[in-house]
DNA sequence: CTTCTTGTTACTGA
DNA sequence: ATCAGTAACAAGAA
């Protein structure tokens, strides 16, 4: 389940690695994860490279190296990946090492897409649960996109004023509003329980019932939770890798999440499992008030 | 066999 | 028109 700080870790690393990397192929085994027209996002890939990767709430965008400018938007949806693969080092001096396998660094039966670059290195892009998709836009086309996320946390616009704002003009439970791309980008399920949890607020709270005081903390628990989760490289529950094909280590320091019928860590009471917006959802019914 | 898992969207009903 | 709640999607685990 790629959040936030599972995707800014993909973004960071990426960013590291395919930079003007010049695409020699891309090989499409299950087109409709392709949600453009597929001769055209052969063409464009075609001898393209990316320049630069952004994020926007869980989304990848890709730019392109072509004029004018286009986007490969890239959304992971619950099980997808992207690992990156470089070529096999010949070590100078004639004789060759042998090459260090990692069992992720190959095509396995959920690589619908890879990404052939020139210098024989490759990205996988797997999903089991093909929820993914590719498309290829405009930038006109992209700032409709962007223009439909919310606030971002560590974004500067991600203000106590702001998040105020949005949370008194909301009736919805403040685990819904928090869920909510439209409101706040790029918390999903595992994020929006802990950030509650750290903010002892219980999840079903109408949002515009908040008292300041329980906003404030909402806010300072969205950014510590999160800049915590990118720091430990992300939450590996089933399938999360990122771009090397290794595991995320935040789950370590999960408190609610997964942790159903488990003593609070704070309490020692049973954490309790309810489900809100159709998600499952743990907490505290001593902490969470 | 059933139930549960989640990000997003389409649909439903108030 | 607005808003909130939920079914659906896919495929695997338990």
């Amino acid at each position: 389940m790629p959040e936030l700080p599972e995707v800014e870790t993909i973004k960071k690393d990426l960013n590291k690695f395919v930079l003007h990397k010049t695409l020699k192929q891309v090989q499409i085994f299950l087109p409709r994860l392709i949600k453009s027209n597929l001769s055209q996002f052969k063409k464009t890939l075609h001898h393209n490279s990316f320049k630069k990767i952004h994020r926007v709430g869980k989304l990848l965008i890709f730019e392109l190296n072509n004029k004018p400018t286009r986007f490969l938007l890239i959304h992971l949806k619950m099980t997808g990946q992207l690992i990156y693969c470089s070529q096999n080092i010949l070590i100078a001096g004639g004789h060759s090492e042998p090459t260090i396998t990692n069992e992720t660094c190959k095509k396995n039966k959920y690589s619908y897409v890879i990404f052939n670059f020139t210098d024989a290195s490759k990205l996988f892009f797997n999903d089991m649960r093909t929820f993914g998709t590719l498309k290829i836009v405009d930038s006109l086309e992209l700032n409709n996109i962007i223009s439909k996320y919310g606030i971002e946390p560590l974004q500067k616009n991600f203000t106590l004023h702001k998040l105020t704002q949005i949370i008194n003009n909301h009736r919805i439970s403040i685990k819904a509003l928090l869920l909510n791309q439209n409101l706040i980008a790029g918390i999903g399920n595992i994020y929006a329980d802990e950030i509650l949890f750290n903010s002892k607020v219980m999840p079903t709270k109408p949002a515009n019932n908040l008292k300041n005081a329980e906003i404030k903390k909402i806010f300072q628990s969205s950014l510590f939770i999160i800049k915590q989760a990118i720091k430990a490289r992300g939450t590996t529950f089933n399938n999360y890798l990122d771009a090397h094909g290794k595991k995320g280590s935040y789950i370590q320091q999960l408190k609610v999440y997964g942790r159903n019928g488990q003593k609070c860590l704070n309490c020692n009471n049973k954490l309790l499992k309810i489900k809100i917006a159709g998600r499952s959802t743990v907490y505290c019914p001593h902490c969470q008030q």
